[in-house]
RNA sequence: GGGCGCUUAGCUCAGUUGGUUAGAGCACUUCCUUUACACGGAAGGGGUCGGGGGUUCGAGUCCCUCAGCGCCCACCA
């Protein structure tokens, strides 16, 4: 196919399945240097990264396809490069989200909930969810032309996995740091499981403060009907009041020192609890005296224990007042809240109740309130584990970036409480640990028949089944095949980037940190790549509430993966939101097209006639002004992939080849293929600097590229140029990524040359709009070049081409003697351009307008004559010294000429 | 209460060893269907880089400070 034959506008839709199954079939998402094959070289450096699985039965959003954009360019740039490249997919059960999901779709359709259907039937209904509905976020990644490595796909629950997670928590258990008790836990009543301090969110909200009297158990000697003695005391709480176990003063408080180690009646059930000193009480603070809810509050339940108070639960499970709460047990606990108050007020109990902003907490993942309960749960000890995993990026053998978080880790390393790991679902990785009925633990790895410390047959396994986030902490490598010693882990791990969103640095990154130490001994990867949150076209969050969710799937419809994919990642910076919306999308896809365009044109260039054997002229000012902007571009790119500076590299390329490649260089191209003589050398550069854009472009938008690159390639071979290419493998997404080389012939630096030409072509240009000149008439033109006549004799058919000159009417002088009738003059530095605009010249219009310019220059010569006066000239490197005087003498020609122009 | 980030053109944002006249996309104005591309081309308009102070020959960039916005962490009822 030749360029003409190729359709005027890219066509994404058919053409991105077409490359993906090209490339799927061809293998290229696979590590070139596989360690389970026999032509294995141990000594190849692989580059590795562990997807961060998305929920199984998930939908792809916006997220996602930031992730997946950022890693396959990441995964692309080193293909390219050489590395043995290895990204490994897979997908996460995410216990809670997918049980809810099953959950509520059962209790729809067949109305049965999930305790009246059971664990068992429940879970096989599950599966099936899983199996029927777990290929859909695949594949949607795969639209995203993501390069994985499909047969290395795993699931959490898989066998492999599942093992993994039982080998981590039997080593736990048995080096201790596994611990099972009653603690007080985060309890979501909606969910009827423990979640742990992450999973709980602090949402500030109005709320109640509720004040009321503790009132003093009367001693007999005092009895007094009339004498009213209370403790005034509040709360936001009030249904808590039930499972107080004590009143707390402050040891210093005037108010309340005398109450010390008397007894305060519990309002409606009568109980009788101490009043306690302790310093924790603020005296400040609403009344100066706290109530001591144990069973429900993490400061109280610390309180607790070191007064030795007793810890009285009051709600069940579902956050319901249990048989502690005297009449009001079976109540919800806000129902009781109301009711406790009304009957307090009612017994003259109640002193106010105020308005009141504080935190609220509330499950992050079903929004509802979350009760801090005394429950039975499993906890890992994570001191020790927390240590290593600090000190891991402490001295830099992890580095985070961008390297502010390695702060936000620190101080969140530095302050872990212990995990609880164990969670009242069904969908999960059972905890690995049998009762007998003596309460004796068996935890093996393979699963047991009798008691190991008693023999009994009569053993039962744990309910319970662990966070995800404990199994997808040991993500990096139990993909890879740990436990087992298996080649691709000897090979590929340690990983090498962790890619993912800052906001999961916490419950994940951290815990496959801490895993990786501690069971692999290893680091899990050395490098923590951070993005943003991805936000509207306006910067908004999205949120599905605003209404402003932008679905990545239509977006890919209307616009193509390329599209949405460079405008994900141009523009964003590390750890930065990025923003993301149709209209940016659009001009994406308009990039798209129009590299679609030039590769068009480039091809249709070559296939003209063969290339091969023609001989060759020197490179002209354009080839080799070209050709050492490309130069420096490859230098700039590689410079900001060192530094994660993705969409820094993408917005240079752009850059490169829309302004300077096809608005300048493709137009001058046209007119050195007129030339016979040039045609090969014009035609070899095109197809050398499509080439390399292209290969720079392809992590970035790699369907485009690599069909632009595919049609390039087959025209470069057939015209017999081979030479023209570093290397022409079968897919681009295979070739060399680019390296900075001259060119035989070539000059480097005619930079400021070109630049010369395109203001005066520029300036042409304006003058014929301004003047209303149509852009088809081509106008005569003199031009007095002084010093510079030789190069712009030398460029005088790009000038006449590119600025609509006539060229029988146009000429290069050294110095005209008489300014030519009629004509409007330009000045450009060293160079006056007459365009002899007969009838169009106003002389006072032109007076003006020069006088405008001369002042322009004026006061760049002032500003410029200072600067070189002052320290500058002494204390700047030399080099920025001189180009600075170098433009003053251009100003300052441009000065004169425009002096001589006025006169 | 602690920590972090942001404030640059009408809008959304780039700008990483401090160094030309501070850039892009969208929007806006004028002109053009020229044989790669109207998903295009050409030429324009638009910014005291949040305020103040400092370091420096030189600051959007470094330091201090103030203001506004946002995020994270944290046990004050």
């Amino acid at each position: 196919m030749t360029g003409q034959e190729l359709p005027k506008a890219y066509d994404f839709k058919s053409t991105e399945p077409r490359i993906y199954a090209m490339w799927e079939a061809g293998g290229f998402f696979k590590p070139h240097n596989d360690p389970n094959k026999p032509d294995f070289d141990p000594t190849v450096k692989p580059f590795v990264i562990s997807i961060p699985p998305p929920n199984v039965t998930g939908e792809l959003h916006l997220g996602h396809a930031l992730t997946m954009s950022v890693e396959d360019l990441m995964i692309r740039y080193h293909r390219m490069k050489g590395y043995s490249t290895l990204w490994v997919p897979g997908t996460d059960h995410a216990g809670i989200a997918t049980q809810l999901m099953v959950e509520r779709d059962i209790l729809k359709n067949e109305e049965v909930t999930r305790e009246e259907m059971g664990r068992e039937e429940f879970l096989k209904r599950t599966w099936e969810w899983k199996y029927k509905y777990g290929g859909l976020i695949t594949n949607q990644i795969r639209r995203l032309g993501a390069s994985c490595d499909w047969d290395r796909e795993r699931f959490t629950l898989d066998p492999g996995l599942s093992r993994a997670v039982r080998e981590a928590f039997v080593h736990l258990f048995e080096k201790g740091l596994i611990y099972r008790g009653p603690r007080l836990i985060n309890w979501s009543p909606g969910l009827k499981t423990a979640v742990s301090d992450l999973e709980v969110e602090y949402e500030e909200e109005e709320a109640r403060l509720y004040y009321f009297k503790y009132m003093l158990k009367p001693e007999t000697s005092e009895v007094s009907e009339t004498s009213e003695v209370y403790i005034p005391v509040a709360t936001i709480r009030p249904e808590t009041i039930l499972g107080d176990t004590a009143v707390a003063v402050h040891p210093d408080d005037e108010r309340y020192k005398k109450f010390i180690g008397k007894k305060v009646i519990v309002p409606i059930i009568g109980r009788e609890i101490p009043v306690i000193a302790d310093e924790y009480v603020s005296m400040e603070f609403g009344t100066g005296a706290l109530k001591i809810t144990p069973g429900h509050d993490p400061n109280d339940y610390a309180i607790a224990h070191k007064h030795n108070l007793p810890i009285i639960s009051m709600l069940d499970k579902e956050a319901k007042v249990n048989e502690n709460g005297g009449r009001y047990k079976g109540q919800d606990r806000f129902d009781a809240r109301k009711n406790l108050w009304a009957d307090m007020k009612a017994a003259g109990l109640v002193i106010k109740e105020e308005k009141y902003m504080t935190t609220i907490p509330r499950s992050q993942r079903g929004g509802e309130i979350v009760e801090p309960m005394i429950s039975e749960q499993w906890f890992v000890k994570i001191e020790a584990l927390g240590k290593a995993a600090l000190d891991a990026v402490k001295d830099g053998r992890i580095k985070i970036v961008p390297e502010r978080f390695e702060k936000t880790y620190y101080n969140w390393m530095e302050n872990l409480k212990d995990w609880c790991i164990s969670r009242q679902l069904w969908w999960g990785h059972r905890i690995p640990v049998w009762y007998c009925p003596d309460g004796h633990m068996t935890c093996t790895r393979e699963d047991p028949t009798e008691c190991a410390a008693c023999g009994s047959k009569d053993i039962r396994q744990d309910d319970d089944v662990l966070d995800t986030w404990f199994s997808s902490g040991l993500w990096p490598f139990s993909t890879l095949g740990w436990p087992d010693e298996t080649p691709d882990y000897k090979y590929f791990y340690p990983t090498s980037y962790m890619e993912t969103g800052y906001d999961i640095l916490f419950f994940w990154v951290a815990r496959m940190i801490m895993s990786g130490l501690e069971y692999t001994g290893q680091i899990p990867f050395h490098t923590v790549y951070l993005h943003g949150l991805v936000r509207d076209e306006n910067g908004e969050k999205i949120s599905k509430t605003k209404g402003n969710v932008v679905d990545p799937l239509i977006l890919m419809d209307e616009f193509g993966t390329d599209a949405l994919r460079f405008n994900i990642l141009v523009g964003s910076t590390p750890g930065n939101d990025t923003n993301v919306g149709p209209k940016k999308v659009e001009a994406n896809r308009n990039f798209v097209n129009k590299i679609w365009n030039a590769g068009r044109f480039v091809i249709s260039a070559i296939s003209g006639q063969p290339l091969a054997g023609s001989e060759k002229e020197e490179y002209t000012l354009a080839d080799s002004w070209i050709w050492a902007k490309l130069q420096q571009l490859i230098r700039d790119v590689e410079r900001n992939f060192q530094n994660f500076q993705y969409g820094q590299a993408g917005q240079q390329i752009y850059e490169f080849v829309w302004s300077d490649f096809a608005d300048w260089y493709v137009e001058i191209a046209k007119e050195q293929m007129k030339d016979a003589g040039r045609r090969m050398q014009t035609v070899e550069t095109l197809a050398r600097v499509l080439d390399m854009s292209l290969r720079l472009l392809h992590p970035f938008i790699p369907f485009v590229t690599e069909e632009v690159w595919g049609h390039l390639r087959r025209a470069v071979l057939d015209s017999g140029a081979t030479h023209v290419f570093d290397d022409t493998p079968h897919a681009l997404i295979v070739a060399k990524w680019p390296e900075p080389r001259e060119l035989e012939g070539w000059e480097a630096d005619k930079t400021a040359d070109f630049e010369l030409i395109q203001e005066i072509v520029r300036s042409i240009r304006n003058l014929r709009a301004e003047k209303n000149v149509a852009p088809s008439k081509r106008i005569a033109a003199q031009i007095a070049a002084g010093a510079r006549t030789g190069l712009l004799t030398e460029q005088a058919q790009v000038i006449v081409a590119l600025a609509g000159l006539d060229h029988s009417l146009f000429s290069i002088h050294q110095s005209l003697a008489d300014k030519p009738a009629d004509s409007v003059a330009l000045v450009i530095g060293p160079v006056e351009v007459y365009l002899p605009l007969a009838g169009m010249v106003d002389l006072a219009n032109e007076k003006a307008r020069f006088e405008k310019e001369l002042k322009e220059a004026e006061s760049h010569i002032e500003r410029l004559e200072k600067l070189l006066a002052s320290d500058f000239a002494n204390k700047a490197p030399a080099a920025l010294v001189q180009k600075e005087r170098d433009k003053l003498a251009g100003y300052k020609d441009t000065a004169q000429k425009i002096k001589a122009q006025l006169k």
